[in-house]
DNA sequence: CATGAATGAGCTTTCATTCAT
DNA sequence: TATGAATGAAAGCTCATTCAT
């Protein structure tokens, strides 16, 4: 009655093949017969853990999207001052995208193409709702401008998203003080 | 003459053809036929323009980033203040991304994802140096913060980016107002 | 014994999938992952009872071909008249056919594409024998024309697959008065 | 601007191809692989004449049923009487059978496996109108039974399928004399 | 210059079968 | 015995590119 199970590693073993793939040669040049051999298991396996390969990517940038709002959120304590906690964030998601530069290089790609479908997109989009909720908080105490979240979110996180891809391409060192100056020029684009 | 209006008419018929199925597909999903038969071409004659679709996809990516750039610097008069010149240059820009949304929509594809070689993405660079140089300036007026003009980049023109993203996905609507308030957080990242 | 019947019961269940599925879908869409779902079993498990899929329907097709010589000879009687005898066997294998439509419709399959091996083919040809010693004694007595038993069963009961096919595809129905006319059409065309 | 054009040559050489490996393998054993080998073709070369195997399959079958229906009704004259007029429609088929032996053969697939799809099938069934239309007035005129059609078929042209099926398999011989025995056989059963 | 036909290589996916428990 | 996971081989089909005109 025992029989073999479906294994974590094995899903981790492809999802780690996705990513590398994608990021280096673009979801065009990332067969699935190239991620079989880099995760080592038979092109057929794939198939027993994703339905295919648009499933493969729609799951693994929801898994990425999950661990980022982890990340992001950690220590986030709502009862300490707004600009503490948005700080807090800020230096989550950056540290996030410093350390986990494949993760988060997938993500850019699946936000700037049309890899993932408009469902998954959805759901990804869930994950930073608490900063939503902050950025309400500190508008009502008249901390933050009055102006619409897709504004603060283009000049205090998304401005991460091109340093880091800078820092990977070019000669651009994200050091701790370009990180601490780009902190302040996020605060003041946004503060009152 | 008559033959060269010809040739160009074709050219820009599998430029427009290509930028709307990478667009809307993605370039693993737009494949030469598809190409061909948008731009009311054979495929054979895609081959007689162009050396294969990486040179496509490149010559397409340098046009529309000359294009880009004779938008930018329009009206741009050096012998302006810094603040006024800079604020001409951005709004140029935004109206670039408000405007020609194919364009704008494929430069973020080929900047966030491995589809343009190196050698191209380096020559895409170069049209950037005018607003490099009027950075600097206003450095040395101590107008503007001295910081990496990576920083600068980021916090000022990279939103622009994500705002336009988003009026096409979501129901944000980049009104003049959020086009002003926009300007005014990009000014306030890197003023002194 | 209650693991002999155990047995047979997954046996028939792999065998009633099988039935359903070629009927339906046709061999070549009939994978064993499909048959061994609708059985409510394990692939795997396919293969404790059958060597391989070729074996599975060739022992499908031995034992239909077993139940139908059963159904076939019901109530024959040797010592019958030729007519009467002819009569009793072509009337079971009609209800056979009307009554048992998925194992009519999948020996008709099989016998007309080469999806069984011939050593199975020959197997289930020999299922007829009374029925030919029937004829030979009905020519010897003058009352079936002096012609080769092909034609006999080509003439006889044949055309039955034919209607019964028919019944299933079109708005033909195979009443009791249309049976008659067939049996009549039968002996007349082989009666001297 | 003259180019190469799609021939003939190779749709037949296709057909044959897939005639051929149906006919010996079956449809779940002629992959596209071995039908281009045969056809001596790259399989993306069967994509440009036929859609996909499907349309293939149905093209070949719609094929043979025009050649059959030409040859069926080869000097069929509507003036002369209905038992001559059968008669040289019932050899014309017995002779198609006969000496088409691989197209009979794939039609006997056909019309017995969900090969086909049903569109197909209900356009192949069409050519047999002139056969339906002389038996009406055969009825009409009281020399033909008035039965269903489908009996009228079933006796007298379908068992020509499983003469020559036999012929093909076994050592049974259809000659001359037995055609002419097949035929008395036939008309035995329908006329009044 | 321009073309539709043609193609070998490679794509995603499925298959019959086996493995490990 | 019975299983779900696993797989190499092969399926149908598409691709970027070239051929022949």
């Amino acid at each position: 009655m025992a029989i073999r199970q479906k294994c974590d590693k094995k899903r981790n073993a492809l999802f780690n093949a996705t990513l590398h793939l994608v990021n280096n040669n673009g979801f065009h040049d990332a067969p699935m017969s190239k991620i079989a051999k880099l995760a080592e298991v038979s092109p057929a396996t794939i198939y027993i853990y994703f339905e295919n390969k648009q499933d493969l990517i729609n799951q693994l940038y929801l898994e990425i999207k999950a661990s980022f709002s982890i990340q992001a959120f950690k220590n986030y304590d709502l009862n300490q001052p707004i600009k503490e906690s948005f700080q807090q964030i800020w230096f989550n998601i950056a540290n996030f995208k410093i350390n986990k530069v494949e993760e988060a290089n997938f993500l850019s790609q699946c936000d700037n193409t049309p890899m993932i479908d408009e469902e998954s997109r959805q759901k990804g989009l869930k994950h930073l709702q608490p900063l939503l909720d902050l950025w309400e908080r500190g508008q009502q105490k008249g901390i933050i401008k009055l102006i619409s979240p897709y504004l603060l979110y283009a000049y205090t996180i998304y401005p991460l998203a091109f340093l880091t891809t800078m820092q990977q391409k070019d000669s651009f060192q994200l050091t701790e003080k370009n990180l601490n100056e780009a902190f302040i020029a996020a605060w003041n684009s946004i503060k009152v």
